[in-house]
RNA sequence: CGCGGGGUGGAGCAGUCCGGUAGCUCGUCAGGCUCAUAACCUGAAGGUCGUAGGUUCAAAUCCUACCCCCGCAACCA
């Protein structure tokens, strides 16, 4: 048996500076999406996820509350974890940058790069506030009404030199030039892209990459005194967590990685200072880097009784993971920003979960259980209209599969419930309610033509609803090894006289329980 | 001249790259159905596509100028 395909995405570690955010979870929702979608599809997935807890800000937030960088880190990063599991996120590693294992990987990456000659010392000058442990530009500094030139923090600054370690990135323009020119859908959306290659095009200057000014990091491997930048600390995580510097170990040949999956605002470090390092390493690029949008609280303000709703663990709370889950993968196109409200999200889910999916699945699994005896109906001949449908549910996978090549969950959802719009028009035209009197032979045919697509539904929305689709697949009896996408399509039909329990509502309506409180 | 996104029926969007009857979802109104989670189905109303010019037989779609909104603003997804 031919081994199966590999699969490596990752999201960007998280900033565990302060709390998980809405961004976070997007990002964790996303890429859990695309995971679950490949192994259904049957990749051998290997997905990371995980926290950067390194830098500058660490270091600052640190001190402000009176703890050292590492307690804060063991105090939040755990916190991410548990975002991670509360939105039924299937990453196969956390890894946390104050690993061993990840040290190991940075002083390697970084030899190899000072082997490679691509490393060298020289002097970082700039305005420098102790205060802040940072530099600034001149343009972010201001001069007081005491004549004393102050940071945007409102420190005072003064101007440093220090030695600093620093990368040859200045070389690597044209070898970028050429991969981004090989590889064109390196980077995604197009517009990332194109900005990245005309960053590039620029020109591309030599960037510091070690620190003396702050002692949190890794410590540069033969120089005391030096820890990391933390964005080359950061980014070897991805190498970390398939077992590098061992490139013998069999978890490497998962590098390069299939997929970064980031926000816009990393697409630069990403796309050019990665690729660079790694071309430096003697390490082939990852395949993609798909950088997508933010999320906005726009229009109306949320309820007071739905409490902090910018916090995913109280979204998950209100609306349902799934709902949740549902929403930003369906509402947002991926790769732009996109908006949410209460009532946006209320909208979309009752719409699309309750009233289409939920409530199709409700209404034939009903007559099924009253009229067909609890089992899977018979099938008879098949009419025009049920093979239209049937075929309609078949070419799903196609059209999904087209989608993520690309990662436009959005289409993906898009294709799945317009198939479920057409079987409501389906069973609505045949009107099985009716059949039971005149002909229960048809009858029997049109349920298990609408059972058949709900469960070829039901799989394709396993990436994205898990839950509520593992209990549609319940409701159907289908078997624990009939529910990946070689289960679709025709090969897969749903068999007749198989028992079915009984059936139960599988994504209740949202209902605003302050709605006469409020206003 | 900081960067980016955007202005299309009541709301949110697609369409703009490759000009040629303006489409989708929600909402509204009318009807149908009664299997179902006050759900589902059918139909209707509603838009001079931000403004002003230009190119063209023809522009939401190309060009020019302007107005307005939003996000980010140097390591926050």
């Amino acid at each position: 048996m031919a081994a199966k395909p590999r699969y490596y995405l990752t999201t960007a570690i998280s900033y565990p500076n302060g709390a998980p955010h809405i961004g976070h979870a997007y990002e964790a929702i996303a890429s859990d999406a695309i995971a679950r979608f490949q192994r259904l599809d049957g990749y051998d997935v290997f997905f990371m996820t995980g926290v950067d807890e390194h830098g500058l800000k660490m270091s600052q937030t640190a001190a402000k509350e009176g703890v050292t960088p590492r307690e804060l880190a063991d105090r939040n990063s755990p916190r991410f974890r548990a975002m991670c599991d509360r939105l039924n996120v299937s990453y196969d590693r956390f890894i946390r940058t104050t690993e061993p294992a990840h040290y190991r990987a940075s002083e390697a990456i970084w030899s190899k790069m000072q082997a490679a000659g691509d490393i060298y010392l020289d002097t970082y000058a700039g305005w420098y506030s102790v205060r802040d442990e940072a530099y600034y530009a001149e343009s972010e500094t201001t001069i007081g009404s005491d004549g004393v030139r102050v940071g945007p923090q409102g420190t005072p600054v003064e101007w440093t030199e220090e030695k600093t370690y620093f990368f040859r990135l200045s070389a690597y323009g044209k070898r970028l030039l050429d991969w981004y020119e090989a590889h064109p859908d390196f980077i995604l959306p197009e517009t990332r892209r194109n900005e990245i290659v005309s960053f590039v095009k620029a020109g591309l200057q030599d960037l510091s990459i070690s620190r003396t000014t702050l002692n949190w990091g890794v410590p540069v491997p033969g120089a005391p005194g030096h820890v990391m930048y933390v964005w080359v600390d950061a980014l070897t995580n991805y190498l970390t967590g398939v077992g590098y510097p061992d490139e013998k170990a069999a978890s490497f040949k998962l590098w390069p990685a299939d997929l970064h999956v980031i926000g816009k605002d990393i697409v630069r470090f990403h796309a050019v200072y990665w690729p660079a390092f790694l071309m430096s390493a003697g390490l082939a690029p990852p395949k993609r880097i798909h950088g997508h949008g933010f999320l906005f609280n726009r229009g109306e303000k949320m309820s007071k009784s739905v409490g902090n709703v910018v916090d995913p663990f109280a979204l998950a709370d209100v609306y349902g993971v799934d709902p949740l889950r549902y929403f930003f993968l369906r509402e947002v196109p991926f790769g732009q920003d996109g908006n949410y409200s209460h009532e946006a999200i209320v909208n979309r889910t009752n719409a699309d979960l309750a009233n289409d999916l939920g409530n199709l699945a409700q209404r034939s699994l009903t007559m099924i259980n009253k009229n067909c005896n609890a089992k899977v109906p018979a099938v008879g001949k098949l009419s025009a209209a049920d093979e239209a449908i049937l075929s309609a549910a078949d070419a799903m996978i196609g059209q999904a599969r087209e989608a993520m090549k690309t990662q436009q969950l959005h289409l993906v959802l898009n294709a799945v419930w317009l198939v479920v719009a057409e079987a409501n028009r389906y069973f609505a035209a045949a009107a099985p309610w009716e059949l039971r009197k005149s002909d229960p032979a048809r009858m029997q045919t049109v349920l298990w033509v609408t059972a058949e697509v709900v469960r070829q539904v039901a799989i394709l929305a396993r990436p994205f609803v898990p839950a509520g689709a593992e209990r549609l697949l319940d409701l159907l009896a289908i078997q624990e090894n009939a529910r990946d996408f070689n289960a679709l399509g025709k090969g897969g039909r749903i068999k007749p006289g198989a028992p079915l329990p009984a059936p139960a509502p599988v994504f209740p309506r949202f209902v605003d329980k302050d709605a006469d409180a409020a206003s």
